[in-house]
DNA sequence: TGTACATCAGTGAACGCGCGTTCACTGATGTAC
DNA sequence: TGTACATCAGTGAACGCGCGTTCACTGATGTAC
């Protein structure tokens, strides 16, 4: 059984992925402050240093905890779509609602970069990697025939593309699309990549 | 005609661009110091506030060179080729090459923040539409009938998407097509994108 | 169960430095006559 | 053209502060008997 150092010690982890993930919200990755998150959590400065390797640590637990609601959000469309297509067209709608629902958290995700300069650890990679799978499964059975690096790649880029047509258009910093039509524009999107993808000869 | 004192400062603009611009090549735009582009421009510290209003209007005006030099890039590609799929198939890979080429310039155009939080400046959007016109004319002899107001939003959806599939290549954080794939699998993109824009019906 | 000691999670003041921006100064450029 | 004065672009040392990280300390938890 967990000894009460343990409880301990997995309570103030938790209470600072919490805070940090409130801070992230407020107020963006770039106003995260390690003095905020840890008054919010109700500790020391310097307890982050114990629970965590450092600040950037901590970014990345919040960005995993943020990709497991992302994952959960895309379940929920698979459970309720099993038609290929439609199921496509209900995950880019779910995608582009979780962003705009959490439109710093999700920016978190993509603008975050180590302070050292050291790439994205490997086990924050295998949780991404989970939700292409999500797309791979539609895919494979509009087209049966192709192979499993082709599909991978089908599913890249799909998800590449709707990333990029939601992401300019929520920060409107770019030219992007109007947020009110961002998705309809997206439904009609996927309709064109399922059909095109459907119907494009092998090479 | 010009006095010794406008084509000092023109001369300092431009060596203070230059040097910024050379530095964000180099080491990206998070290693961007005020004190080694004024070191590299041949001038004092203080000299970069008599000619900019601050760091980020420096940085905005680098922005401009390198969507300056995007939009030759492009148009390049524009002379190149007429038939409205194949200048678009060219157009992606111009994009793509240009990203390659131009790493953390390109980066720049869409990870610099105010540090005020202010917007990006009216003048820098108006240039960005600039490009996006670049889509709309072959996507336009594609769909004659087409308003502009949906050939606009068409534009800006094939532009995202394409930059979303290359972004998601190229910054290796996120599971994305292997470099070597890219073009391939972009070429492909826009030929079911060309493709399915010329088919679907009107909504 | 109770006591004595050992450990170590958590504390928070202090460190240290990076870096954008300012400002009193000066020497080159421009103006007036 | 030449001289005297005015302007102001450019200088660079100094400012100021924000902020991640450390570390000597302490009190709560765990262990041994």
């Amino acid at each position: 059984m967990k000894s009460k150092r343990d409880t301990r010690r997995e309570d103030l982890k938790a209470r600072l992925i919490g805070a940090a993930e409130a801070r992230i919200r407020s107020s963006g990755l770039a106003g995260l402050r390690a003095r905020d998150i840890t008054a919010d959590a109700g500790c020391a400065l310097g307890a982050l240093y114990t629970a965590f390797e450092d600040l950037d640590d901590l970014v990345l637990h919040v960005n995993s905890a943020t990709l497991a609601r992302l994952g959960r959000a895309l379940s929920e469309e698979v459970a309720r779509t099993a038609e290929p297509r439609a199921r496509l067209k209900g995950l880019a709608r779910a995608y582009s609602s979780f962003a705009r629902d959490n439109p710093t958290l999700w920016a978190a995700l993509f603008e975050h970069r180590m302070t050292s300069g050291a790439p994205v650890p490997q086990w924050l990679i295998a949780e991404q990697a989970v939700l292409i799978q999500i797309l791979v499964e539609p895919l494979a059975r509009l087209r049966p025939a192709l192979g499993k690096t082709d599909l991978l790649a089908r599913a890249r880029t799909l998800f590449s593309a709707v990333h990029g047509i939601v992401a300019i258009s929520l920060e409107n910093r770019f030219i992007g699309l109007a947020p009110s039509d961002l998705d309809a524009e997206l439904l009609r999107f996927v309709e064109v990549m399922v059909t095109g993808i459907e119907n494009t000869p092998e090479t």
